[in-house]
DNA sequence: CCTACTTTGTAGTCCATGACAACATTCTCT
DNA sequence: AGAGAATGTTGTCATGGACTACAAAGTAGG
């Protein structure tokens, strides 16, 4: 049981990550500590700011890397869901409510605008998902199923309409069991709200 | 010029929770230290503590005064709109993106669920403009302008876009300049995806 | 009024944490 | 092997929240 703990941990960097990333989902970006990671981890306090010069920089990684796995949590989502229109939207934007109620602190993170500096690296990590939902509008914009016209602004707006129904959920203004009717709601509404004119 | 500082503030939870404000608008929530309030105002750094046992204490008192500030100025917008319906729901989106866009920082405080053993009182100062989102859909519904149903529902599905939308632009994934033409979608795609089925 | 009680502010302290600097160890590459 | 770069450690500082003991000012009841 002697545990060998070399000079140098060897992963750290992706160590702190885990364990900010459990912090995070357990008690909030609030309660993140370096100090109390590099004590979980078995490191001295200064370790991490070798890998994250300060505090902010750990929690942005975190946002970026929110993107990315949001970003394959919906192609896999929408990937499953078959050619349909319809269903696929469906499929997608449950996708993101339950990603973004099962991940209440980390969505926070992604869209709160603490990031000064960073901002650059976390637009750019939203792109993959935002591109998806433009992937989507194209879609059913090339299928007749909806209107023509500023793509970007119907994609937008369909995403705010998630993001709003988690904030919602996640600050616990609606209470969780509502989720799935609003979502079904939500959907019924954009595929009538967005279709061609008749 | 010698101010007369009697022992006793006066005013002092007033002047905290305005101090407050005015940083949280200015420099956002993670830079709002108690004693720098404490410095300002000119009061020892412990005096804040007679009137907020701590510091989220203090921030759950700005939400819940943002709630109300949110709820008079959606009914300013509501009641300078006229009595038609679409023109109604055109101007208290309006007021509500504005609103939020421009208090970027308190819409997280309201938003956000830090509020552990508080968020009855937060909840509670919510229920004020979401009750005038519902006064607005049943007006919809007894005009015919908007389908029968679950009025709740719809209400808290227009209010998500909505905060969606601020959010995404308070977060800085979307530019500022897109903001009316967002609102602008949002308010057609409601209308015609929340009006009653042919 | 004046005395007891309450409210409100002050002074002093403790502790946790982020940031930084100086130094130590290990790795890597030639 | 040796030089320099990475990566960790120890030590220190400043900030800020929380807490306690004390002081001053307000407020009532007698």
């Amino acid at each position: 049981m002697t545990e060998e703990r070399p000079y140098h941990h060897g992963n750290l960097r992706v160590a702190l990550l885990d364990a900010a990333e459990r912090v995070l989902r357990e008690q909030g970006a609030d309660q993140l500590a370096l100090r109390d990671l590099a004590r979980e981890i078995g490191v001295s306090h200064a370790a991490p700011r070798r890998h994250f010069p300060n505090r902010q920089a750990l929690l942005d990684a975190l946002a970026v890397a929110g993107f990315a796995r949001l970003d394959s949590t919906l192609r896999t989502a929408m990937a499953g869901a078959g050619e349909d229109f319809a269903s696929r939207v469906r499929a997608t934007m449950t996708a993101y409510t339950r990603f973004a109620t099962d991940n209440a602190a980390l969505l926070e993170l992604m869209y709160t605008s603490k990031h000064r500096p960073d901002a650059k690296q976390i637009a750019e990590a939203a792109e993959a998902p935002f591109g998806l939902m433009i992937e989507l509008i194209l879609q059913g914009q090339a299928e007749c199923k909806l209107q023509e016209g500023d793509t970007a602004r119907i994609g937008i707006v369909l995403f705010a309409t998630l993001q709003g129904i988690a904030a919602l959920i996640n600050g616990k203004l609606v209470p969780p069991e509502l989720l799935d009717g609003l979502v079904e709601t939500a959907v019924e509404q954009f595929l009538r709200g967005a279709r061609p004119l008749p």
